[in-house]
DNA sequence: CGGGTTTGACCTGCGC
DNA sequence: GCGCAGGTCAAACCCG
């Protein structure tokens, strides 16, 4: 076995900068997700039916994903959750030296999206916060993620 | 050659 | 209204 273990860690209570982890454990409900973002998760034109005019933006707010963010503690940024992810883009956050990594489920039709990035003060510690519903069920999932998915009391999205 | 990564530009929301 | 910060796009690049 290869030293991939990766520890969970729970919820965030003081000890850790909000800004960071938006929220933690489970949630399905967009609108605690809207109160407990700090920023604004801009545009995400993958999400709604309607694309018929591309230029016009959405009237409100637009419909957030469930989001479900956790901290584990691993060498590796990338957890192996048995599904196949293509990173999309990179951006250094403010108050942070380690920027955050953006991934995209490659299963055709699946929109999930993930977003990977360490722990200020704390290196060993990965924050990763998964949104969306994965359309297909997971192939192979690792013994670390089925871990971390017990430890959380979760797993609603990964059907 | 195909699929994934890198990286800078662009877009959007929010706070002041 | 403006500036900042987060999120996304897409062309270029890399690698098997």
């Amino acid at each position: 076995m290869e030293d991939r273990r990766c520890q969970v860690l729970f919820p965030c209570s003081s000890s850790v900068d909000p800004r960071l982890t938006e929220y933690h454990g489970v949630d399905n409900s967009a609108e605690c997700a809207d109160q407990l973002t700090t920023s604004s998760l801009s545009q995400q034109n993958m999400n709604t039916n309607e694309e018929e005019k591309p230029k016009s933006k959405k009237k409100k707010k637009k419909e957030r994903e469930a989001r479900y963010a956790f901290q584990t503690r691993s060498q590796v940024d990338i957890l192996d959750d048995g599904y196949r992810w293509r990173k999309y883009g990179q951006k250094a956050v403010k108050n942070n030296p380690f920027p955050r990594s953006y991934y995209k489920c490659t299963e055709e039709g699946c929109r999930v999206k993930k977003q990977v990035q360490r722990l200020w003060g704390d290196e060993g510690v990965v924050v990763t916060t998964y949104q969306g519903v994965h359309t297909h069920p997971v192939d192979k999932p690792s013994d670390n993620f089925n871990h971390i998915l017990t430890q959380m009391h979760i797993f609603p999205p990964f059907s």
